[in-house]
DNA sequence: CGAATTTGACCTGCGC
DNA sequence: GCGCAGGTCAAATTCG
């Protein structure tokens, strides 16, 4: 039988690591990218160890490196100590853009360093381009600045938003609540397209007859939180189809650039599929597919020791059974963030491989999550849109459940798979492929860059990490996949990029991520590089962790 | 002693 | 209708 870890506290505990080691990550990769020395992108750390350059992709964070700052400082001040105002610039931008200044700094220096060996090279030449580089320097950290502000905004918007779903979401179901099995027994050929409207992954109440309502519930039905809800009904209905229509052309794309949530990908599938739901004829059908999107899952198949991986949410153990073909026993966890939370989650380990954790989730948090929750929760919801969005109807064709049928996302090495041979649509998120490159001969060993076991965090540590190194891989090399970006698509990467310190935090991971799904969705190109840049730096990812942890199984 | 976990009973859906 | 399997409940137990 599995030893269940006694405290939840664990969990928050394990949480809090996980971000402590998220915000240090370039650290963990510096102790071991020495064992994959082929990826450019180890090589940029590589680069950075020996030349004590501040992390360039560290935005955001304000406290570490402080060290670093103050090299800066002194730097600047060397070779401007007569300018006191750039003093107290660079004090206040050092917490905000060392990263780039540092980068710059360096290739600026080393300029000089090699002009300074030119005779022809005056100090006034020196000085008035470290004046030149000075002020491009607080040009680039009142952006960062602004960016910032914007992302703190966005979140908050976000999060208020979330809450004023939760409250709507309640009181239309206690109004609706009583109304809802007279209504189907005398509507149901016409419920077919407005029940799907207020169908999403939380499963929400029931609709009106009002059209301006049934606008409001494609927002609802979206199953999260929703960045317009309040105010712009039939406004999200365009714009989601306008992120269906990102492959096609770039129009409309500076509407939703920086959010484009889980809801937004949601609501479009909802008006998606309502548009297609008035050409239905077969009511069964129908109710197959909502049944299928209500109980969407999302499983992930990760390398653990201990009995629960971290994900920052707090569940409380209402069961346990033996599943069939599988000896260990599978438990039943619901969160206990929130009274009334519907999301519960499934944790077993993997016949074949004892060392694989499977967790399933299901349903959407009805809560903020914290900033530790955040990158798991956006990511299981990311994937089940995805995986609605798989299950909805293409542009020719109407629903084929069997089209689901253990289908593997494109080119994505079994990364992320889909399946519908299961109960309910389930997308798993394989975590444990990271030893792919070399898998063959890590199971046994003392030691392997690869070998994740023994890391109780490391999984959710991935999925934190896996988006920002996306970003930075395809920053590094955009066009190395012979792929162009449309617009969405760029500024979907720029917020992976900009995501990846913000993981720390919480700030904009989850819309960064909601709208990579919607792009993933909508452009099987797209999606092609997405997976070949994961399948290029996933490897590296795992390198940021090395602990070790013995629990039982 | 309150909270969390354990674990057998119970419920539900499905296939035969 | 029956049995099976998945999922949930809730009383008993354990834990901090």
């Amino acid at each position: 039988m599995i030893n269940m870890e006694t405290a939840w506290n664990n969990d928050n505990d394990d949480g809090i690591d996980m971000m402590d080691k998220s915000s240090h990550h370039h650290h963990y990769h510096h102790h071991h990218d020495h064992d994959h020395p082929h990826s450019s992108f180890t090589d940029l750390h590589h680069h950075h160890h020996h030349h004590q350059v501040i992390d360039e992709m560290d935005f955001f964070a304000e406290n570490k490196n402080k060290n670093d700052n103050n090299n800066i400082h002194d730097n600047i001040q060397d070779d401007h100590d007569n300018n006191d105002h750039d003093h107290d610039e660079m004090v206040h931008s050092s917490m905000e853009l060392h990263v780039d200044t540092s980068l710059d700094l360096r290739m600026k220096n080393t300029d000089g360093n090699s002009s300074s060996m030119e005779p022809s090279e005056t100090m006034d030449d020196k000085k008035s381009n470290d004046l030149g580089l000075l002020a491009e320097l607080q040009h680039v950290n009142a952006e960062n600045q602004r960016l910032r502000e914007l992302i703190e905004e966005l979140n908050n918007n976000y999060n208020t938003l979330h809450m004023q779903l939760i409250n709507l979401m309640q009181q239309r179901d206690q109004n609706h609540a009583m109304k809802q099995d007279i209504e189907e027994k005398s509507k149901k050929e016409d419920m077919v397209g407005r029940t799907f409207l207020d169908m999403g992954v939380a499963g929400f109440g029931e609709k009106d007859n009002d059209p301006s309502q049934q606008s409001s519930d494609i927002k609802l039905g979206a199953g999260g939180e929703s960045k317009s809800m309040v105010d712009n009904n039939n406004n999200n209905i365009v714009l989601e189809k306008d992120n269906n229509n990102n492959k096609v052309d770039g129009g409309n794309r500076e509407r939703n650039t920086t959010m484009v949530t889980d809801e937004g990908l949601s609501g479009w599938l909802s008006n998606k599929v309502s548009t297609r739901l008035n050409s239905f004829r077969d009511v069964d059908q129908a109710s197959e597919t909502m049944s299928m999107i209500k109980k969407a899952r999302v499983s992930v198949r990760a390398r653990s020791e201990s009995s629960m991986i971290a994900d920052g949410c707090q569940w409380r153990k209402y069961g346990q059974k033996m599943a069939k073909g599988n000896p260990c026993p599978r438990a039943y966890y619901r969160c206990t963030m929130s009274t009334g939370c519907p999301v519960r989650k499934q944790v077993q380990r993997c016949a074949e491989d004892r060392s694989v954790l499977i967790t399933t989730y299901e349903g959407q948090h009805n809560h903020p999550l914290p900033p530790t929750a955040k990158a798991m929760a956006s990511t299981t919801s990311a994937a089940a849109s995805m995986l609605l969005s798989g299950s909805m109807p293409s542009a020719d064709g109407l629903i084929n459940p069997t089209i689901l049928e253990s289908a593997t996302l494109p080119c994505s090495q079994n990364m992320a798979t889909l399946s519908a041979s299961a109960p309910f649509p389930t997308i798993t998120l394989d975590l444990t492929q990271t030893a792919t490159n070399n898998n063959n001969n890590n199971n046994n060993n003392n030691f392997n860059p690869n070998s994740l076991r023994d890391l109780p965090n490391n999984q959710s540590q991935q999925l934190s990490l896996l988006t920002p190194l996306l970003a930075q891989k395809f920053m590094s090399a955009p066009n190395m996949f012979g792929h162009v970006l449309n617009g969405d698509q760029s500024k979907i990467i720029s917020g992976l990029q900009g995501s990846i310190d913000t993981t720390t935090t919480g700030s904009s991971f989850a819309d960064t991520i909601n709208a990579a799904t919607a792009a993933i969705t909508a452009d099987p190109n797209f999606t092609s590089a997405l997976v070949a840049a994961i399948s290029s730096i996933i490897g590296n990812s795992t390198h940021h962790h090395q602990s070790s942890n013995n629990n039982d199984a």
